[in-house]
DNA sequence: TGCTATCCATAAATTATTCTTATGGATCGT
DNA sequence: ACGATCCATAAGAATAATTTATGGATAGCA
């Protein structure tokens, strides 16, 4: 087996023609040197120096093996300059998982702010019910996954990140549209077109009908929010989402909010990873920029909306010094 | 700096994405596996395995660094079997030195012989005067040289390998032609034309008209035996030359030769080599072939022809068995 | 020609690295 | 629950690499 030690040695005499400089650019004595290229040379089975006086010259056989290893230890600096990159997250891959919904809602600007600070990691952003993203992690499709927690898995950390205000909608000619304020539970006698088990937003509607003592009357269900929002838009029905979902609808008044009566419901976002896997550092440092844009995080619960504006008004005071 | 045994060991365990079967693949125990995987990422900074129960992955980094393993283990393999074959003579070069009347005379049969022996080293034919192929020997420009043996040179030692017998040539008009035989010092009446300095030849001229007490009328100094032989053939004048070097004028009566009184007169042709350095593997076998020419060599002298003879004889027996 | 600086070789001792043995804990399939 | 598989850990052993000290050869220089 090729001693590289030995072929380190030897590419360090050859550049040189000299093993008392080898053994200084290597920092070890002269006499280790000599006993390597020995132990060298043995192992090839050829001479590999010839020696007119003091002067050392490569034989053939040692100039060919000097070509290899000049290729050999360029590959070595192109792994050594690949190991500090990644560590200093100038290379790199952050996978994340994240429901459509927040995928398209919120991602872009979190991600954005991400890649302004590490411009050389690739993000690669997949795209899943919670509960499927929160699987993903467990056989290492995604290192972090930004969902609904929709149960505990063991395994699986979550850390709470955001929590969403949950609205009921319908069409903006709805009979419930006239109403200042509804219970839940009078949604049991709508038709209702629900999200697909799996979401997040699906689990909460779940419990509210179980906590008002009521199942709902079920029109269809849908893992598309898009397609729920067409729905209730054409009155088919009404449903219950995200406001930030539905924050575009709402202000072009496609789509109307009937106001609960009662605390607002929210939707707990969490930032999930593998409990006892080490972080890449990509990951790292993606868990980092999102805890700082929570560093001021009151007690009330705190909206996209919210961080999306805190994330917006930072990027302005960095701009601002230049 | 990047400690290659320990990139191996990740090398074989990425291949397998097993710790135990690197271990098997390298003959070392599993631990010593685990070991040089701890330090190997400790060097890293980097996390380059995750484990879920008993199976074992690499992180996007180890996946980096797996890319980059393979090509320094095909990089090694390829010196190994440059190695092998250098060792095994399937690759390398032979550079011989000779005399321009030596390379156009019976270098192409000896090579060939070689060459058809040892296919995949490639020669190097470099030609000069004798002196010139000497020193050549001394700054490695060649490794062997077949030459007349100008003069003891320090640090090359020659052995003998052939004798080449020397005539006296004429044109076949010439007054001398007419003679049956002649004293050497006969060609002092001659306008004789020359060898240039450094060359066998001229030492054998040198050393034969100081022997005959006499001085030659030199017409010309000429380096090259072709312009000599034409010099003669027009008739300015009467050389001295190695037979073989006219065997074809001979043949064709173009030139003619006048037997000389007394003993014939060789050319000693000798291999010469570096006294105290190694033979590259080429070398060795270009000397070893040379040697078995001259197996059944007899005292009285043997010239390039009989040598000749003898390849030609050798190729020949080779060839009916098959 | 001898002096000196340079450079490589050698030998013995030391240090560093790598590996082994022995053992234990975790996981998975039956 | 049991055995098989696989990795981790620790202590000691084996191997490899290096150092120090020294000597010999060569070449430049006085």
């Amino acid at each position: 087996m090729l001693n590289f030690n030995q072929l380190r040695i030897f590419y360090h005499v050859a550049k040189h023609r000299n093993f008392t400089r080898a053994a200084g650019d290597l920092f070890i004595s002269q006499p280790a040197v000599t006993a390597q290229m020995k132990a060298f040379e043995a192992y090839c089975g050829l001479k590999l120096f010839k020696k007119k006086g003091r002067l050392n010259w490569l034989t053939h056989e040692g100039e060919t093996l000097f070509e290899y290893a000049k290729k050999i230890f360029a590959l070595e600096k192109e792994i050594d300059d690949a190991i500090d990159d990644m560590r200093e997250l100038k290379r790199g891959v952050l996978r994340i998982g994240t429901t459509k919904a927040y995928a398209r809602y919120f991602m872009p600007l979190m991600l954005s702010t991400f890649h302004n600070k590490y411009p050389d990691i690739a993000i690669e952003l997949n795209e899943g019910s919670s509960l499927e993203m929160t699987y993903s992690l467990l056989d290492f499709k995604n290192e972090v996954a930004i969902i609904a927690k929709a149960e505990d898995v063991s395994g699986i950390r979550f850390i709470p990140f955001s929590q969403e205000e949950m609205v009921v909608i319908t069409a903006p000619d709805h009979h419930l549209t006239r109403r200042h304020a509804i219970f839940f539970r009078d949604l049991a006698d709508e038709p209702f077109i629900m999200k697909d088990k799996g979401s997040g937003t699906r689990k909460v509607v779940d419990r509210l009908f179980a906590q008002s003592n009521c199942t709902p009357h079920i029109l269809m269900e849908v893992s598309n929010a898009e397609f729920i929002k067409q729905l209730v838009q054409r009155g088919d029905g009404v449903s219950f989402l995200v406001r930030e979902a539905v924050a575009a609808e709402l202000s072009n008044s496609t789509l109307a909010v009937v106001p609960l009566k009662g605390e607002k419901v929210y939707l707990d976002v969490s930032i999930g990873y593998l409990e006892d896997q080490h972080l890449s550092p990509p990951a790292k440092a993606f868990m980092e920029t999102l805890e700082k844009l929570q560093l001021g995080k009151e007690m009330t619960p705190q909206g996209i909306g919210e961080i999306m504006a805190k994330i917006l008004s930072q990027q302005n005071q960095k701009k601002q010094p230049l």
